[in-house]
DNA sequence: TTCAGGACTCAAAGCGCTTCGGATAGAAGG
DNA sequence: CCTTCTATCCGAAGCGCTTTGAGTCCTGAA
């Protein structure tokens, strides 16, 4: 069933009937009426090629995902999809994912614009100096960040959380509670927002006198195992760390599995402070979570990611500001005094 | 650039632009590379709207991801479409993703095949007896279901884990050892996969004359924290298992936290068997790894069901068959003989 | 009664691509 | 030298929609 079909079934012009569907007022209320009931009645659908090829518009918008040699996907990734595709639903618009080799990550997003696939583009995980910024700032496309970048001369919006603060907090809080040798276990630290938790880190410690300790600090895809394997490695030093900071609940989950096997008591003989994203299936929730948490939730920026992009397709004008958010420090059970 | 402007500044017409570009054969090759060359310089690529108008084809395969009032997403989806997306890339096809309310699901398919968005349908974790296999059949639209149906006479393509084996077997497993008392950590029971994993584990059970114990089988979203409780609470009875049987790896990483938080050592006082879908970051490699498991990546099946179900696209007349996997049973470090 | 103006409706022109059905020119065959 | 291929290329139609610019038919004011 196409326009025109509808159309002559309803003895109306096409022009009528696709306005009476797009909501144009020069229609009577009546005719409106009488289109939209036959439209579901036939299951008629605009052909969205057609529209596309008419308005100019997509109504999508692309996310590229790279996929490296370690094929890891993060799981963060998938709430984030979630809460973005909640409001692209809502809106009106779908969301077409490209996974592409790293390689071709540029050429997946030239491919998206030069084909006019989408009418913007979700960027994720930017690294120190993202080649990205520049390569889509190159093309009239909205696109939208979520992350930075390190050079704030860079002009373009992004959604991000502050997390330097973060992790400067949560180390003060290791440090207030007497801890003074603090295990790191970073995210890749090629990725910004995993630099930006090393300084919060490096400044808390050396705000106190204390240096660094390059033993202490880890960065790795954040895996359960790398919790694991990060924890049982540094317990095992000549003066081991008190306390753990991690990047990610499933390291933290990996870090307290050393912990328990190493026969230690989480909140007593160590104390792990992580950063909880909200993962659905990793839930450190409860009015006294069990890891004491930097919080922020993971879907929310993704909704509200969609959101900024939408704006910033469908009123172009519009200066849309990007957002800094501050992560909840929420007390659990998995801190307490250095013994 | 489009392609009109693009077949002038050849001084060629569009229709041999176009041909050169899709690789017909009635064109010159000499007039080919410079066709190409030209539309590389120019960074022109066919505006895809216009494409799926004149072609009829959406080049493009939906996924609908309905979002229950829990609002979990599942990291497996994450895994499983980031295998797919990597066919569908080679392939040169868009993955087209619905994240909507779980009452709109219907309407989200119904939307997709209407409006020509898409050449095939990907249907993720059946329910018992999924209404979608019968909505979707109602369309000449190719679809593949991830997963079954508990109707074998409905006609249908599919890939899927025998999931009722492997845990017959995991099961077996256990009770050779000499367990009797098996908790049983399952998915939620109104999916197809848990279904058939419950039948398995009753069958293995009843195989010896066991008689299951509802006390000793839960049905949940398989969240790390329900690992830890369920075995928390089956711990507490007064006749505990000694033996748990997990549908997720996550869930099995909450049970391990449970059996360790009550001092109990994996693998000697209790035993964990799981099931690994290779998740990424929720690694149980190894030579010998953590948990015993019966494993079976759920990233190949995401490439594996991606050419599937182009196939399905692209030769409409060959019969693609169904593929039912068996999973590994591999032997980790947490199963040990009942004490 | 006339006519401006509002309320509806319509025909037709694209949007950018693919593809059908020729055209043209040189090579091959008679 | 004329016909028939073959190898290339082209014009134009059409995919299904939106939207511009023009009506047409009322209503109510003059």
């Amino acid at each position: 069933m196409n326009l025109k079909e509808l159309a002559s079934l309803l003895n109306l012009s096409t022009t009528t009937v696709s306005r009476a569907l797009n909501g144009y007022p020069e229609v009577n209320a009546e005719t409106r009426e009488r289109v939209v009931a036959a439209a579901r009645r036939h299951g008629y659908a605009p052909n969205q090629g057609a529209r596309r090829l008419a308005t100019g518009r997509a109504h999508a918008i692309g996310h590229v995902i790279p996929l490296a040699r370690h094929q890891m996907i993060n799981p963060i990734f998938a709430e984030f999809i979630s809460g973005a595709g909640e409001t692209y639903s809502i809106a009106g618009y779908d969301m077409i994912a490209s996974v592409v080799p790293e390689a071709d990550e540029a050429d997946a997003y030239r491919a998206m614009i030069a084909q006019r696939k989408v009418d913007g583009i979700l960027v994720h995980t930017p690294r120190l100096l993202d080649p990205r910024i520049d390569l889509l700032s190159g093309f009239s496309l909205p696109f939208l960040m979520h992350g930075r970048d390190s050079r704030p001369e860079r002009d373009y919006c992004w959604i991000d959380i502050n997390n330097r603060r973060a992790f400067l907090r949560a180390t003060d809080l290791l440090l207030d509670l007497g801890h003074r040798r603090i295990g790191f276990l970073n995210g890749m630290e090629h990725l910004n927002f995993a630099q930006r938790r090393r300084s919060g880190y490096c400044a808390a410690l050396t705000a106190r006198d204390i240096a660094p300790d390059p033993d202490l600090m880890r960065h790795a895809e954040m895996t359960e195992a790398y919790g694991y394997d990060g924890v049982r490695e540094m317990l095992g030093l000549p003066d081991p760390p008190t306390a753990f900071l991690a990047s990610s609940i499933i390291t933290a989950f990996g870090a307290l599995r050393a912990v328990s096997e190493a026969g230690l008591r989480l909140g007593a003989d160590i104390s792990i402070v992580t950063h909880d994203d909200e993962l659905s299936h990793m839930s450190n929730a409860g009015p006294v979570p069990l890891f004491t948490a930097t919080r922020s939730s993971i879907r929310a920026a993704g909704r509200r990611a969609a959101e900024m992009l939408i704006a910033l397709i469908e009123q172009p004008g519009a200066a849309t500001r990007s957002e800094l958010w501050e992560a909840d420090l929420t007390i659990g059970r998995s801190t307490g005094p250095r013994v």
